[in-house]
DNA sequence: GTTGCGATGAAATAACGTAACATCTATATC
DNA sequence: GATATAGATGTTACGTTATTTCATCGCAAC
């Protein structure tokens, strides 16, 4: 499990790290790793934390880098497509991956009160709900795995 | 698993049974089961699918029931907080539980092609995740589980 | 050099969801 | 029976999230 979310850190480190991971699985599978897709992720690292796609516009348009929603939407169906970020459907929001080396199904701890979101890897086709899935013939092609609660910092007293 | 939604079944019985039961435990639990919230769960319960709350509130304006978004939020919320309906927060959607006696948390499979949703119980807090949560002091109040795919019906060559 | 494809710019609109406030209704209390 | 209270409803207005559509641009292949 990451917990990283839930502690300090250096942020401008994994920054330059998930970007350079990015560029170069790019480079590698022919895709364009071009100046909206790449500071949209930097924004994401940046932030490390839940963003909505307007928050994410709204740095751009500041940076003349696009005005209009389909601008950021479109960088984050290709980071998202590419599994350089996902999708928090409980928020409407997306956030950087933080496993990008290694292909896999996200999973995510939710805090609700600090709205810190931590990765975890998961392999839901190897539990229950995969079992039953392959009983009832249904194929999985992507999963959806959030938790919601309350995080160790804001669980001292101060969320609940 | 129940896999009840990939198949033919008599929605009749479904929607009585189901009216019935959150019937019941409205009455003892002493909450109001009001006419639009009565109506709101037989439309879910009938279309045995996920549904908007748009489409929801198209049905209840023409019955004359309500016009307004709240009319339908507020009966939707009433429904899931009271465990007879859930959201699909991968599609913005809604759909009766079809678990009503028991308290759990619910999982679904999603048929990406037809539109079906099947649920399923699962203990998530007792898997992977779960335990990396309790081991990153993560308290889980709630979960979202759910897998996209398609459904048998769907995968003899139609939706692949 | 032109053809084709993926990326971008821009306008408009669709889809999903909530805040706020007035009103109503059933029940509890006096 | 009058009145207070809490929950439910009606309505207006608005906020947030996301997509459709069409024009344009840039680059690489042929």
């Amino acid at each position: 499990m990451d917990t990283l979310a839930f502690d300090r850190h250096d942020h401008r480190s994994c920054i330059a790290a998930g970007v350079a991971q990015a560029e170069a699985q790019c480079a590698s599978a022919g895709l364009q790793f071009t100046p909206v897709r790449r500071r949209v992720l930097e924004i994401l690292l940046a932030g490390h934390r839940a963003m909505g796609a307007y928050d994410i516009l709204e740095v751009l348009r500041e940076e003349g880098l696009g005005s209009q929603p389909p601008v950021a939407y479109r960088a984050l169906d290709f980071l998202v497509s590419n599994g350089f970020a996902h999708k928090i459907e409980r928020l409407n929001a997306f956030v950087a991956c933080s496993h990008m080396t290694e292909d896999h199904a996200p999973a995510f701890l939710i805090c609700r009160a600090c709205g810190s979101v931590a990765e975890a890897e998961i392999r839901l086709e190897r539990g229950r709900l995969g079992e039953a899935a392959a009983q009832a013939g249904f194929t999985i092609e992507r999963t959806v795995v959030e938790a919601e609660g309350l995080c160790p910092n804001c669980a001292e007293g101060r969320g609940a």
